[in-house]
DNA sequence: GGTCTAAACGGACCGCAGTCCGCTTTCATT
DNA sequence: AATGAAAGCGGACTGCGGTCCGTTTAGACC
């Protein structure tokens, strides 16, 4: 017999259409996305693919903005995976700065592989707490293994800064600087701040 | 007597009806900024406003992102100018250190002030290629004055990219970091990166 | 001043993101 | 199984960015 203390009981559950017509968004807009192109994905072309009404896609994801976050967050945590439990250097296993530089070459070829993506993302992606909190974190616990010492989470903020979609862009369409130059100029980065 | 050689002669001159336009739609977008707040300003408005129809906003300046990168680029001018020609340690004569650490913070306050321009400008405002690499060359100028070697064009690019204002938001609105401390925090940087 | 052409103009029009509100469905309770 | 209320649903509707194209105008040349 549940009765109801008064404590916080967190936000309701889910009702079982609901949770079903998220999934079949998700799912459509995936498809979607990866057929088309995210620029030729439209809000009405996902209701109708999935099935449901505009409105759902609205309430559930918020705004257009908020739908190509979720649907970025799939590859997103896939890649949070090999960086927790992936083979070295990127993984678990190499020595800390050999795994440092391994994650922000992953990082960068990351984020210029699903550019349009987290552009269409914009706000929703910089703000998902998950992306840019975990990628901070971690760079912070690779320089505290290196006995850097000072504002670390700033520190880690910055040395991050460099491998954002609007800095990257700049460089590789705007200015064409090769990958491999940038991958060596980051290095050369980490190096200055970790030495 | 002009004769027409076949040398290329650039972009055709600007008709006068056109200039007057530009300018008239430049003042009315200003004004209304200023007035009502960035988000609250529509095309339709800045067109009635300036006395000319629609269609011409978007010939003169590409999109709305275009315009609002008109509108920045105004205050973006004044603030180059201090550093070109304005009192030190922005301007010149201060030593080359304390002109870089002047240049940082008045970059982090100038992004933050104009902040929601600067969004408005989206793409248009980062691409201008007056903006950013103006920045650009002027700390690789002041990175050589302190004898730093390696990349000095992706170096600069390194130390700006914290100052961007993606990093920065996500910074003081979302994790309410006091902006002393991002000062703080930028100048640890640039100092480890100077070596 | 007349004429001719390229440039500029402007507002009707379109597509899409996002809202609103009356109707439907779920499910806890009995 | 019946019931009631809250959560969910969906599609008509709005507002804005952006385009299109028939009309007007500047200004070069005679």
């Amino acid at each position: 017999m549940p009765i109801s203390l008064p404590m916080a009981d967190g936000p309701p559950p889910e009702r079982a259409d609901a949770a079903r017509n998220r999934e079949s968004i998700l799912a459509a807009a995936l498809r979607l996305v990866e057929t088309r192109g995210v620029d030729c994905v439209t809000m009405d072309t996902v209701a109708s693919e999935a099935g449901v009404g505009k409105g759902t896609l609205f309430r559930r994801f918020e705004s257009r903005e908020g739908l190509m976050a979720a649907v970025l967050n799939t590859s997103e945590t896939q890649w949070q995976a090999s960086v927790i439990s992936g083979p070295p250097p990127l993984g678990p296993g190499a020595p800390p700065m050999e795994r440092l530089l391994a994650f922000g070459h992953s990082r960068l070829h990351a984020n210029l592989m699903s550019a349009s993506l987290i552009e269409a993302a914009g706000r929703a992606g910089q703000r998902s707490v998950a992306a840019m909190s975990f990628a901070n974190m971690h760079v912070r616990y690779l320089l505290r293994e290196l006995g850097v010492d000072g504002d670390l989470p700033l520190l880690a903020t910055a040395i991050l800064a460099p491998l954002e979609l609007v800095v990257l862009e700049q460089q590789v369409e705007r200015e064409r600087i090769p990958v491999e130059r940038l991958e060596a100029a980051w290095d050369d980065l980490v190096r200055r701040v970790v030495g």
